[in-house]
DNA sequence: ATGCATGAGAG
DNA sequence: TCTCATGCATA
């Protein structure tokens, strides 16, 4: 194994040089190297207020073989590039400044991100913007932590957890929040859809984005929260929460049903259509309550979905246009593997999410990659059979076809 | 929740 | 042409 990403690791690197003069652009105060991608993988990482990621840290089941057998790996690559990634400056370059001024079609993040929200910081230079946050700022800084709050993942994800909690507590859907934002009538925030709600609940946003929504959502939370506190809402303010109370009640199942049917369940976990169907007439309940037994749900099922194995790669790499979708442990950014992964990453022209909260130990952040067929191409012009097992490895710990670690809760 | 498409802006 | 944010439609 080792050999296989060391002698992957050369020809990787350099490649992967070439494509980050071209592909990168620049990144922020200069870090060692050219590789700010990876900066900001260390980044999320350090982040992460992990357990020191050399640790073992034990995920779940299924996932084991495959971290067991890249952990030899990461720990000795890890000694070389660590002095790299613990280095303290730039931290906030964060990439993307060249993001920060995008104008978006009628996306209400026009430009600069988080319209109403510390007006100007958001623009590249995320430097202590509160007064009484620069020690703090400095503090974290010396410590290599990232110094402002509305940038650190950490503060992110944690918001994305209270928003999505604190929306539900309210009994507002993620459509209802996207269509409410137009009430808030901050400058130049419309409506959302309810795809972006769920993007930015479940972390699959850009970083950027991610930064230019938290304000925005913050603020209709607040006054969400408000309004629901004070049942008499101002007349004149549009009311930030839905309407009606049209929500469909949610199923329960009585104690007698549900032990039929974890009794069921225990002898046959994985029912077919028609059985399901004559379960849910029996027990005069509807087919989708009974769903939970469906293959989808079945964790010895997740292997198997697209891709199912090596050869859906294969041929993945031989058919242009298609995006393959790998998942890989953050570790791995930390490994040799790191700095063309990133660049695959940066090369990418699907959306390429940057965070999810499937990591419910919090040792490794899964972060979904895309892979394009060029990447492809040129990774395996490198090192192709390296290349092939190691997106075979990685499809075998994570490799869900949604793009996701599965909970496994 | 997410694959795919769109259109803006940058280069 | 590329990247990105975003919405539509639908699994």
């Amino acid at each position: 194994m080792g050999d296989l990403f060391s002698g992957l690791n050369d020809g990787l690197i350099s490649r992967a040089e070439a494509l980050a003069a071209v592909d990168i652009k620049h990144q922020g105060t200069g870090g060692p190297g050219g590789l700010p991608q990876l900066k900001h993988d260390m980044m999320y990482h350090h982040s992460m207020g992990a357990p020191p990621p050399v640790s073992r840290p034990h995920h779940q089941m299924g996932h084991m073989d495959g971290l067991e057998m890249l952990d030899p790996i990461s720990s000795s690559s890890m000694t070389t590039l660590t002095p790299m990634s613990e280095t303290p400056t730039h931290m906030h370059s964060y990439g993307m400044n060249h993001v920060m001024n995008h104008h978006h079609h009628g996306g209400p993040l026009s430009g600069h991100s988080a319209p109403g929200h510390h007006p100007g910081h958001h623009g590249g230079h995320p430097g202590a913007h509160h007064p009484a946050m620069a020690a703090a700022a400095a503090a974290a800084a010396v410590a290599g932590l990232h110094p402002d709050a509305d940038t650190d993942p950490r503060e992110l994800e944690a918001f994305a957890e209270r928003f999505k909690q604190r929306r539900i507590k309210l009994g507002v859907t993620q459509a209802d929040v996207g269509k409410a934002l137009a009430n808030l009538k901050l400058p130049g925030v419309g409506a959302l859809s309810q795809s972006t709600i769920c993007r930015f609940e479940s972390l699959t946003l850009s970083h950027n984005n991610m930064i230019a929504l938290k304000p925005i959502l913050q603020a209709w939370l607040e006054e969400a929260e408000a309004q629901a506190k004070n049942k008499r809402r101002d007349p004149d303010a549009p009311s930030v929460l839905p309407a009606g109370e049209k929500k469909r009640k949610r199923t329960s199942i009585a104690a007698p049903e549900k032990r039929s049917l974890e009794a069921y369940f225990a002898v046959q976990p994985r029912p077919s259509g028609e059985k399901i169907a004559a379960i849910a007439e029996k027990l005069d309940l509807k087919k989708n309550v009974i769903s939970f037994t469906k293959e989808d749900n079945n964790p010895d099922a997740l292997l198997m979905a697209s891709p199912r194995n090596s050869h859906d790669f294969d041929r993945i790499c031989l058919e242009p246009e298609k995006t393959i979708k790998v998942i890989m442990p953050l570790k791995i950014c930390l490994t040799s593997i790191s700095y063309p992964l990133s660049i695959i990453m940066q090369s990418d022209s699907s959306n390429i999410p940057t965070y999810n909260r499937n990591d419910k130990l919090k040792y490794y952040n899964y972060r979904p990659i895309s892979l394009t067929f060029m990447m492809v191409k040129i990774m395996n012009s490198v090192i192709q059979e390296t290349f092939i097992n190691f997106i075979i490895i990685h499809q075998r710990i994570s490799a869900t076809g949604h793009g996701f670690i599965p909970d496994n809760r």
